[in-house]
DNA sequence: CAGTAAATAATAATCTTTCGCAAGTCAAGA
DNA sequence: TCTTGACTTGCGAAAGATTATTATTTACTG
């Protein structure tokens, strides 16, 4: 088997290259079908393997659905943002990790990864506007039933109910805010409990009169 | 929102306690429906997601295709065999990875993740056994079509397919071999090359007359 | 410059994961 | 006890990501 240099090939090389790295196959795929319209998706996946098995990019296995592909080879590290995934290369060479050497259960060491986590300086920004505090624990106790406090996310979806005019279901209200339907339900519940919204229909919801004067306030 | 332990997610939570940590979803589906003939792989998938939400087991997200999931809640990293992507758990301490400080472009950091990649014991004996030299560099230089050696795993699917009487479809042939249809497709094509199988339809292999004489041999 | 193996486009297939929905289950209230 | 609503489940189908197939084109070799 050998090689070549086609057109294709080269183009992909080149868009890789040219974003710094980091950039999942259709990203990629986009990038390349500005200049070649008629490149196919398999021919982009098809030689983003081939590529790094001659070593020429590197395939990252980081975490998420999609692989992730870079242009530089050498040896340097990842941080990526848990909010809106965006990832950045981190330069603490080799030195800074200590292999373990024991406790390797019999392996033989082939290599290492290191993977931090963080948030990226836009999603800092953009929670510290919508700050309240982090709705995130979900579960084992309840929402706090009494309390009749809406936070953001609770008024944000109150309000999109507000106009609606007939009873709706939860996903439809979850399309109108542009959220993940799971939050959304939770929210539903917490609204229903503190009677602002109400289910004339099973999986129906709509805004009580409760409901509208607490938004005005 | 409150979560309920119904029998499905306790059974699911059991087994996966069980093994010890990193199965896919589909592993753990398979155990379960042991017990729970009935039970559903979106019913899997559905608690896992649950019950990592919650934290009660932990999402592990390295890479591979398939997600895993490790009932082991407390920080460790995980150490994999590129052979044959076995997991194991390291117990290297957050002591022994120094963070960076000045150069993390401006992210808040949340957490890190340690991932060694090595060769199992196992693996480094089967190696060791079949060793002449690794068949791993593909590309630029020949591949040695002409070198009709077969490995194990592609002398079992030959196998395999010569106890079928007609063209079988992969996904087939992995069930007979029992492993899983992503590496054995792999050693289909490995073999359609060396022309012991032919595809006379579409997603269909038969084993050929000189698949049959290397079998013997 | 022709012959050939490698690469491509297009599409189908595959694998993994998620979604929609109707039906089931359970706890709390009427 | 009966009803209700929320949480779950099973099932089938859809969605998303990647890979395989096949006829055709293309880059390299001799």
């Amino acid at each position: 088997m050998q090689l070549r240099m086609t057109n294709q090939r080269e183009m992909i090389l080149r868009e890789l290259k040219k974003s710094k790295g980091h950039l999942t196959a259709d990203e990629l795929y986009e990038r390349v079908k500005k200049y070649m319209p008629r490149i196919s998706l398999a021919t982009v996946y098809r030689n983003l393997e081939i590529l790094s098995d001659v070593k020429m990019i590197r395939k990252l296995e980081i975490s998420g659905r999609q692989k992730r592909f870079d242009s530089e080879l050498e040896d340097h590290d990842h941080i990526y943002c848990v909010e809106c995934q965006r990832i950045d290369n981190l330069d603490i060479g080799q030195k800074h990790v200590e292999l373990p050497v024991g406790d390797t259960h019999g392996y033989t060491i082939t290599g290492r990864r290191l993977e931090v986590t963080g948030l990226c300086p836009k999603c800092q920004e953009k929670i510290k506007k919508t700050s309240t505090k982090k709705s995130r624990g979900v579960a084992k106790m309840g929402c706090g039933s009494k309390k009749c406090t809406l936070n953001d996310k609770q008024k944000e979806v109150l309000e999109a109910m507000n106009k609606c005019d007939g009873p709706s279901a939860s996903k439809d209200i979850a399309a109108a805010v542009g959220k993940e339907a799971k939050q959304i339900s939770c929210q539903i519940t917490a609204l229903k409990k503190k009677g602002y919204i109400d289910s004339p229909v099973r999986c129906k919801y709509e805004i009580t009169s409760e409901g509208k004067t607490a938004l005005k306030a």
